[in-house]
DNA sequence: CTTAATTTTTGACTTATATCAAAAAATCAT
DNA sequence: ATGATTTTTTGATATAAGTCAAAAATTAAG
């Protein structure tokens, strides 16, 4: 089983942003819990004030939230990237999202409080963040633009582009609330290619 | 004329997120650059490079760029909010969007080597960049979750109460545009009301 | 294995919204 | 002001995609 924990990836996506120093190597080292879940588990509920972060070594999560009873999912996470509550975690409070695995999932877990400690102490961790959140930025405006003005089967196109190596690995139904499409449509859409 | 540059309302807004020292307040003071455009101006070209942000104290701007010889709006930015082309500013990088104004503007402009200069040398410019940058990913959140499952009417209502102070100040077209609707459409949602 | 539960597919029908075209209204320039 | 642009509205029609319902396929459980 490869259920062994590897600093390596993690410190290798910091190190594309800010440089590691060795203090700050060791903090993170003393903070980062290593955690298994099996597939399914849910790992963060709308009920509750998000307390942690999770860097994804191996797996694949989702963030989904509930309307008329049905769930959406606002986006997927895989390997070497965060998932949390973004508005619960930063600023503490509750929202609306609902976060559960998609497959077992190893992943590397950061309290809110561990990461106001290394904020404060370390500045580059607020460059890091700044930086990486532009990343997201990015994927975000992205998105946005690939929403409006294109058919069903165009969303479903660049979804499989973006998302090219996990998009066989999610169940039909979440993509399709991914993309704000029927899921009969999309099956049609699968089945015309 | 209320020509008249007042650093208060931009010490305001960073104060939201951070608390500014004199000598930072010094050094903002020294590179924001006062600069009044007037309506129609197009501000940014996505042939060149972003090398300026600018915080509006007056006035209203938007992001576009061009789809099939058709402007198509990005968002919209007023009073308080700074504005640039993100990925091209922050990453000096070419990019798709045009700005221009939409009526008179008064702003503060700042150069991209004068911000990489403020991070450098105050690390609490890193953390009030971290933390703004969430309020606007928080909006790009709810506008994904509003763009789907939502209809055209639904759409404009949502645009009108995130965008209250403004939205009676933009075209139709711009705005039918921003949210991904044919602005026929538009036109028929609004007089149906 | 066999049955039960869940997910996906297929079919028939409906509807919201896009498109095309032209008229009306508003804005701009001389 | 007056004519010329530009923007918005209105009308007729087409179509992509939603909805409802049931069958097929896949996955999970005993």
């Amino acid at each position: 089983m490869a259920n062994i924990e590897h600093t390596d990836e993690i410190f290798r996506h910091f190190e594309k942003y800010i440089r590691l120093s060795d203090s700050l190597k060791n903090e993170l080292t003393n903070r980062l819990v290593f955690k298994t879940f099996k597939k399914g588990e849910v790992i963060h509920k709308a009920a509750n004030i998000c307390k942690k972060s999770f860097f994804i070594q191996k797996g694949l999560m989702r963030t989904y939230f509930i309307k008329d009873g049905k769930e959406i999912t606002e986006y997927f996470s895989a390997e070497n990237e965060w998932i949390n509550s973004p508005r619960s975690f930063m600023q503490q409070q509750l929202d609306i999202y609902n976060i559960d695995t998609l497959e077992q999932t190893e992943c590397f877990c950061l309290n809110v409080n561990d990461l106001v400690f290394l904020f404060n102490h370390f500045p580059e961790m607020e460059r890091y963040a700044r930086l990486s959140m532009g990343t997201v930025f990015g994927h975000f405006l992205e998105r946005i633009t690939s929403m409006r003005f294109t058919t069903a089967k165009e969303k479903y196109q660049h979804f499989c582009e973006t998302y090219h190596d996990i998009y066989h690995r999610i169940p039909l139904g979440m993509v399709s609330s991914y993309l704000g499409i029927a899921q009969e449509t999309l099956s049609r859409i699968r089945a015309e290619k």
